[in-house]
DNA sequence: CTTCTGAACATTTTT
DNA sequence: TGTTCAGAAG
């Protein structure tokens, strides 16, 4: 727990106000100041006055904030719950600013039961997660498939990778258009500019497809496109490379005058160039060479132009006095023309990359529809469609309103204008009218810091919080509510020093730039105001001209890099700490290993050197919260291993093999072993004729022999999983590469189950998909393992610690490899609206146009970066230490690190030191005045917690390892009932008929299936419409009478007042049901998926359709496993509705016929299978 | 002052 | 693999 302060009465009056349910309210916030708290409290808040939990919605970003805020809420409630009367009413009232009556103290006691049971319930979601269920609710109104299953990262990229081979070879097949497109690609990015083209148009797909949309549709080759930068129709490049012949200034005859009087005076001391590229540019027909060569003339080779009055030799410009003004007017136009051209050049390269992105983007939306996936743009987008859809939009508003009346949104700074839109369609309503929903009190909240946003690569852009905003608070105005604009700046968080540190770095105009809409200061204010701590500036170390050996054989000693001598330096700082049993005076007590978080910009050999350090002094340390698996040298090794066994001949893969700690063997017998060899011989020909002298060379082979074998018969997990346990390779990889090998073996280890569970078996398809799709480990750090944390900024958002190293890696804060290859512009409303791309294929396209974008993106860039600074300094609670390496070059300035050290280390509250390990001077910033903490009070009060004996039970052995058997499904279940038998497919399968193919069969029943699945969410009067429709797809190559007949059954069904019941509203389709069974003395799980489900306050009616031809007429010829199948539907249905009845029908959609399935029937069914 | 040459350097990541 | 930057040379 921490320490109890008393929280300044403008803070409580800002979140009492901010999380007051009575109005919408719009809370900026400082980081540590509580917003994740504030919205926990407005959550409770309207629960306790009455809102139902289901009508509460909370968006967040990522799962874990989700899980974080969930937490809060439903541990304050469940505290709630044992609390005694006068406590709980104290709690309240703090909360909620009143008395509780005897009402609202139940209530309280029961909301954590009450949130935790309604259906739906509290929703704490991601936004993700949101859309993803309104598009299961909806999916015919969304026109998506209805079972669409999220497309995972590795799933994308190999159907981007099949478009992208159909790309390739449609090419060659005709395509002339796109053959060209892809030809110009080609020529004009080479092959990685192809690849990264590609790469980005994945990325950027959805704005790709307005784009096109808006300008390529007609017909006439993207002609809007170069009207947008007002082209002429049929204009060529060389028109326009034309129009600077005669060059102004330099007419003909002049540049005859200029050429004479030049060398009447001294031709070397003219430009260089003028005159020999003057003299053929005169002479050159071809327009664009001619530009070219008046380029190279008139301009310096960076394109500036010269400057005159140094230029020119004063007799020149005695002889020619208006030569200067010539030559500015004639580098006016070639500047002028070259640009142009430079713009139309890239305008010819964005059509042909438009014209492979509308190709891929097409191909690839068709092979992700006809596996019906969708992305994770597509859930945003579609839900976006969804809701702005005229005809059905209102209808799925209206549905949803029932639901929700509050949304609540956390981090709203990262919220990406697309998911804005979803939230601005959700709330559409709630402003616009008081009619429907009579009194009902509907909010809107967000919370966020946009000094925070730092997601801008994921679409996130820091003004549309603000501009959210205005948006909401017009809107609520209008409505006549109330809207509060709050803001936090109190930090729980952090010290005075920190604090005041951070404000002095961003008092800077230039630093504060782009950091807030805020004109004013950054003000940060500490409630922990007795608390010291301080930050430091640690000089940022460069490369040493350390002599490397002129001998290339002695080993190059990386110890003197710059980050691993920074490394060593954080290391040395924090085992001194934990040796010496500093004091965190702040917090009065003594700091840990999981105390410390450092944080870096990149995940690059700075944290692994840290790392290293850290385990070599024996400091607990998180492992790296995200690793490379192939790229680790103990996979390295395992694959070549894995090489080397599928092909003997791979030299390479065996030397590899040799060298690791799998063998071991020194680089003299490699040596010895390859160098000898006769040109044909393989390197295990020469092995093993060389076992017969060496007896560890003989076991080499016959190790290898042994596995190749083994490799060659095995699962993959199997086979590794022996070579390294059995055969203590795990052992010798941890001694030689350290102890986080270990933790890359287990993640491998893991990496292989899973790939012999979903991918292509085989060793071979195994190493080709651990090479090429490279799959990341992902880790969450936990935070209570007291073990240092190191991560990147991105990472640590969210989190806190009492010490943060921030650590500047001295590289630039942006490089123009950032940038975009596809540059975005807005449209200027003339030829289309919206966001549109222009493709930069190489440097000598840029023209003032896309320097312009260029430079903007930079500006934006770097306004980032500093915000990544406030977002890693604000981290640390107590103490910050800022450190830093740069490389050989002079470090950049605009670095974190020189930012810092500007700010801070000439402030008059910094003293200079000396590093105790390193001995380098630190600057020590500390603006508190208070006594230390005494070490000796603080070590007796805070002496670690007395270790309790763990529980006896847990040296108790597990009780044997159950295996749950597959899954049973009620569908096939009958087959259970003659034991040893498993589910086959019946021969005689009811869907099959002898008139018709069996293809058609089945074709009909899933289409049928489908229309009443779908069909009661139309209105009664759209409802023949939209089955017509769906059958004229679905059914295209059916007979005419076929498809008007299956159309008639349905519309029977749905029309037959019997079955009304099981088609209102009220009832669901294709519900999943799981659960678990007694079936012969086995448990069993049984898993499968009700038809129709309609539940009564008194009873529960499931429903199964089936579509035998002909329908059963009686009970009797029913097949029994249909029964059975109902029986165990129902079984797993009963306990779930305590006090209802649960009816089964069948069906029969051929006649159609209901058939009623007596329980007894069903009991008897049962009790066969589970054998009672 | 310009051009040439070789060396140094080349993000962040969630759903 | 390509671009930028610093230093040497013209």
């Amino acid at each position: 727990m921490k320490k109890a302060y008393p929280i300044p009465t403008e803070t409580a009056a800002s979140q009492a106000r901010a999380s007051d349910p009575k109005n919408s309210a719009w809370v900026s916030a400082n980081a540590g100041s509580g917003k994740t708290h504030v919205l926990a409290q407005r959550v409770i808040r309207l629960l306790l006055n009455g809102t139902d939990p289901s009508k509460i919605l909370c968006l967040t970003y990522t799962r874990a904030a989700a899980a974080n805020m969930s937490n809060r809420v439903f541990s304050t409630l469940s505290e709630w719950t044992a609390l005694g009367d006068a406590e709980l009413a104290a709690k309240i009232t703090a909360l909620d600013d009143r008395r509780p009556d005897r009402d609202t103290m139940r209530r309280a006691r029961r909301l954590f039961a009450e949130a935790l049971e309604t259906p739906g319930g509290l929703k704490i979601q991601t936004i993700h997660a949101f859309c993803e269920s309104v598009l299961h609710q909806f999916p015919l109104e969304a026109n998506i498939p209805a079972h669409f299953e999220m497309l995972d990262p590795q799933m994308e990229a190999s159907l981007f990778a099949a478009a992208r081979r159909d790309m390739i070879s449609g090419t060659s097949a005709g395509d002339a258009g796109l053959a060209e497109a892809f030809a110009t690609v080609l020529e004009r990015g080479g092959e990685h500019g192809l690849d990264a083209l590609l790469s980005e148009i994945v990325r950027k797909r959805d704005g790709l497809r307005g784009f096109i949309d808006a300008v390529g549709r007609d017909g006439a080759g993207f002609q809007a496109l170069f009207e947008e930068f007002h082209f002429r129709p049929g204009q060529s490049a060389e028109d326009i490379a034309a129009s600077v012949w005669p060059l102004p200034g330099f007419l003909p005859d002049f540049f005859a005058v200029f050429a004479s009087a030049a060398e009447a005076v001294d031709a070397r001391t003219v430009l260089n160039n003028l005159l020999p590229y003057a003299r053929q540019a005169f002479v050159e027909t071809d327009p664009i060479r001619r530009l070219q060569m008046l380029g190279k003339a008139f301009l310096k080779a960076d394109g500036d132009p010269y400057d005159p009055a140094k230029a020119f030799k004063k007799a020149l410009l005695d002889r020619l006095p208006d030569l200067p003004e010539r030559y500015l007017a004639a580098v006016k136009a070639i500047t002028e023309v070259s640009d142009r051209l430079a713009l139309f050049r890239m305008l010819e390269g964005t059509v042909a990359a438009l014209t492979i992105a509308d190709w891929l983007i097409v191909r690839y939306e068709r092979l992700k529809r006809g596996r019906s996936f969708l992305d994770f743009n597509d859930l945003i987008t579609r839900t976006v469609n969804l809701l702005a859809r005229p005809d059905a939009g209102p209808w799925v508003q209206y549905k949803l309103d029932q639901g929700i009346d509050h949304i609540l949104l956390d981090e709203a700074q990262d919220t990406s204008p697309d998911q804005w839109e979803v939230v601005k369609r959700l709330a559409e309503e709630f402003f616009a009218g008081h009619g429907q929903r009579g009194t009902a009190n509907r909010t809107v909240f967000a919370v966020g810091d946009e000094k925070q946003s730092i997601y801008s690569f994921q679409g996130a852009a820091p003004d549309s919080f603000a501009d959210s905003r205005l948006l909401f608070a017009g809107r609520v105005r209008d409505a006549e509510a109330s809207f509060a604009d709050l803001k936090l700046t109190w930090s729980f968080r952090s010290t005075d020093d920190v604090l005041a540190a951070v404000d002095r770095v961003f008092a800077d105009p230039g630093v504060r730039r782009g950091i807030s809409h805020d004109p004013d200061p950054l003000d940060h204010k500490a409630i922990r105001n007795d608390a010291p701590g301080y930050v430091e500036v640690w000089p940022s170390l460069g490369a040493d001209a350390v002599e490397e050996p002129d001998d290339w054989t002695l080993p190059v000693n990386h110890a003197s890099a710059p980050a691993v001598r920074v490394a060593e330096h954080v290391a040395a700082t924090i085992q001194a700490w934990l040796k010496d049993r500093e004091i965190i005076e702040g917090k009065g007590r003594r700091l840990r290993a999981g105390d410390i978080l450092v944080l870096v910009r990149k995940r690059d050999r700075f944290v692994h050197a840290l790392s290293r350090a850290l385990k070599d002094r024996d400091i607990p340390v998180a492992g790296a919260d995200r690793l490379s698996l192939p790229g680790h040298i103990a996979v390295k090794d395992l694959i070549a291993l894995g090489h080397f066994l599928i092909q003997p001949q791979d030299d390479l893969s065996l030397a590899a093999v040799l060298r690791s700690p799998i063998f071991d063997v020194s680089e003299e017998t490699l040596f010895a072993l390859g160098a000898g060899r006769p040109a044909a011989t393989s390197l295990i020909t020469s092995l093993r004729q060389h076992a017969g002298d060496s007896a560890a060379l003989a076991a080499i082979v016959t190790r290898l022999d042994g596995w190749a074998n083994e490799a060659a018969f095995r699962p993959v997990f199997e086979f590794y999983a022996g070579v390294l346990a059995r055969d203590s390779l795990r052992k010798k990889m941890i001694a030689r590469l350290g102890p986080e090998a270990g933790d890359i073996l287990d993640e491998f280890l893991s990496f292989c189950l899973a790939e012999e569970r979903t991918g292509l078996p085989g060793l071979e398809a195994f190493l080709a998909t651990l090479e090429n799709t490279g799959p990341e480990i992902k880790r969450e750090m936990d935070q209570t393992r007291d073990e240092v944390r190191v991560m990147t900024v991105h990472a640590a958002k969210g989190l806190e610690a009492p010490v943060v190293f921030l650590v500047d890696g001295g590289s630039a804060p942006f490089s123009d490899q950032h940038l975009p290859r596809l540059m975005p512009f807005d449209g200027s409303g003339r030829n289309f609206d919206g966001k549109g791309y222009l493709w930069r294929s190489a440097a000598d396209v840029a023209n003032g146009f896309s320097k312009t974008a260029s430079a903007r993106a930079r500006e934006l860039a770097d306004d980032e970066y500093r915000r990544l600074l406030y977002v890693g300094m604000t981290r640390a609670e107590d103490r910050l230490i800022v450190c830093g390496y740069h490389g050989k070059r002079s470090p950049s300035t605009g670095t974190w690190h020189s930012i810092v050290s500007r700010a801070l280390t000439g402030a008059p509250e910094s003293t200079e030191r000396r590093h105790p390990a390193s001995g380098e001077p630190v600057h020590r910033f500390v603006m508190t005045k208070l006594p230390p903490v005494e070490q000796a009070a603080a070590d007796e009060t805070r002496l670690p917690q007395q270790v309790l004996p763990l529980p006896e039970s847990l040296y108790r052995a597990l009780p044997p390892y159950e295996e749950l058997p597959r899954p049973l499904s009620p569908s096939g279940a009958s087959a259970l009932i003659d034991e040893g038998k498993e589910a086959v497919v019946d021969t005689r399968s009811p869907v099959l008929d002898s008139e018709a193919e069996p293809g058609f069969a089945v074709m009909r029943g899933l289409a049928l299936h489908k229309l009443l699945q779908m069909l009661p969410g139309f209105a009664e009067g759209e409802r023949q419409g939209a089955a017509g429709q769906y059958l004229s797809r679905a059914g295209a190559d059916w007979t005419e009478a076929e498809r008007s007949k299956a159309l008639a059954s349905v519309m029977a069904i749905l029309g037959d007042s019997r079955f009304a019941e099981l088609f209102s509203p009220n009832s669901r389709a294709e519900v999943a049901v799981m659960g678990s069974l007694e079936v012969k003395g086995r448990l069993r799980s049984i898993s499968g998926k009700i038809d129709r489900l309609a539940v009564t306050p008194e009873r529960v009616s499931i429903v199964d359709y089936k579509t035998n031809r002909p329908a059963p007429a009686t009970l009797a010829q029913v097949p029994p496993a249909y029964i059975l199948q109902l029986a165990l539907y129902r079984a797993l249905l009963k306990p779930l509705y305590p006090g209802r009845e649960v009816t089964a029908a069948l069906l029969f959609t051929e006649a159609p016929r209901l058939i009623e399935l007596p329980a007894e029937a069903m009991d008897d069914a049962l009790a066969r299978l589970t054998g009672a």
